[in-house]
DNA sequence: CGGGTTTGACCTGCGC
DNA sequence: GCGCAGGTCAAACCCG
């Protein structure tokens, strides 16, 4: 699998080193920005060129709806079909399918973790009550891929705060978690490196960012392209 | 000094 | 019920 998305040609070169707090732009020859991203995001496009092509998708928006939608309506064993052989996105779900967040996420990535949100917590404190409130996972869209990169964090044109690091048991790589810094949004981002091949870096999103990416890496043609989607 | 990172502790869910 | 593993918190630390 690997090998398959080494050949989308993604972060070759010496001119996509990393520019700033160890960020990596993608490259430029990529047209789309998928599921209403920043144009760091644009190698989506290659995850399902017919669903890019598509009359249907007229912009990110769109494009994040009808792939959300596409792989709501398929079952599991038809997504490589929907997005093609090889794909890059390892995940990209409903969240209604699976109330936590990286149920997909962790299933991709040989996890074995499925998780559930336990809506029937009795006996608790009011402090503990508190903390589950603040925990409860929100149905959020959510997806994850993967990219070769020397990079862990992607420049995705948002801004992140790390709130964690976990080491995952079997793989001597790091899992780090990141929140959008961006008052009252939610999305977290998640990254590890692959156990099995530490050169591909897994990017995992949850959520939608309720505004726009940073104006520091503003892009006049992105913005007026994105400028009112919100992944 | 403000904002971001690090890291150990804590919490929760799941499997046995 | 217990232990394990993953996710989050928050204090300490770092840096511009």
């Amino acid at each position: 699998m690997s090998e398959t998305i080494v050949n989308h040609g993604l972060f070759e070169g010496q001119d996509q080193m990393p520019t700033q707090m160890g960020f990596l732009p993608f490259p430029a020859n990529l047209i789309f920005p998928p599921l209403g991203c920043h144009q760091s995001l644009k190698t989506f496009t290659t995850i399902a060129p017919s669903l890019v092509s598509s009359e249907a998708v007229s912009n990110t928006a769109n494009l994040t709806e009808t792939l959300l939608a596409s792989v709501a309506q398929k079952p599991r064993e038809d997504l490589t079909s929907t997005l093609g052989a090889g794909s890059q996105l390892l995940s990209l779900q409903r969240s209604s399918l699976n109330p936590w967040a990286w149920g997909d996420v962790s299933n991709c990535l040989g996890g074995r973790r499925s998780g559930g949100d336990n809506e029937n917590h009795l006996g608790v404190t009011a402090m503990k009550m508190k903390k589950i409130k603040a925990r409860r996972k929100v149905r959020e869209p959510r997806f994850c891929f993967k990219t070769m990169s020397d990079v862990d964090v992607l420049d995705d044109g948002y801004k992140w705060r790390k709130y964690g690091q976990k080491v995952v048991k079997n793989t001597q790589h790091p899992r780090s978690y990141y929140r959008c810094t961006q008052d009252n949004c939610r999305v977290k981002k998640r990254v590890e490196r692959l156990a099995e091949d530490p050169r591909m870096v897994i990017t995992s999103y949850e959520g939608r960012h309720v505004h726009s990416p940073s104006n520091d890496l503003e892009d006049s043609q992105t913005t007026s392209q994105i400028s009112n989607f919100l992944w």
